[in-house]
DNA sequence: ACAAGTATGCACCTTTTGGTTAGTACCTCC
DNA sequence: GGAGGTACTAACCAAAAGGTGCATACTTGT
């Protein structure tokens, strides 16, 4: 039985692939809020309620290593950093929008049932 | 300014209430396996490589109480229990499609990107 | 002059997540 | 008759995720 290419490279299937990039509680986020438009620091923590410095700066970079966002400092003082979707990191971004749009369609039932 | 329906039910978006339900390293990777066909819990274990039997039997009971897996136990000797979809979870399994062939596609990219 | 905003890094701590082992009660296969 | 499969649960422990507060170095607004 020939193992297949995605189990080659040690993922379970293009799902699990694609977790690797997106998991955890933040990213998905990130990307959402950069798909509209790209953004400053400050604004994406403003759009992403909850997150702390630490998560969103350790989130950012892990996007970055996986080429799905890229970051434009400015080099001022005060600090300005700009980040904004790759193409890669928009085309999955896009993948999320089905997600997005069953979560709208289902809110009441999910605050319902904790 | 009036707070969107959304937030009123403690969500910053669509996206975050979703991933109320399929959050996690698990979850999504079990309603995909389920998404083909309802399977017994050990078949589901050998589909979702590397989750221990605590995991699998605490997320598919989270996944139960949002109404998005049900559970048939058939109440024999030795265990046999079936696990399947609802309506809802068909909605939502297939809302993870792109993202899983967005996996597939990139999936050499997510391998070398460490 | 002083507070607040700016984008982080660091150290410390708590919470959540996840793994391991053992146990159940019965069956089938060798 | 002992091993292994079946679908879990509980107890215990380790690791990862995540939060808080402090520091930076300079600008703008009060």
């Amino acid at each position: 039985m020939a193992e297949s290419r995605t189990q080659q490279l040690g993922f379970i299937c293009g799902l699990d692939a694609a977790l690797r990039v997106v998991g955890g509680k933040w990213k998905p986020l990130i990307l959402h809020f950069l798909y509209s438009e790209s953004k400053r620091y400050g604004e994406l923590k403003r759009c992403v309620t909850g997150v702390s410095d630490k998560m969103l700066s350790q989130q950012l970079k892990d996007l970055e290593s996986h080429g799905v966002v890229s970051r434009t400092d400015h080099n001022e003082i005060p600090p300005r950093v700009d980040y904004a979707l790759t193409p890669l990191g928009r085309s999955l971004a896009e993948t999320l929008v089905p997600l997005c749009e069953w979560g709208e369609q289902h809110q009441e039932m999910i605050a319902s049932s904790v």
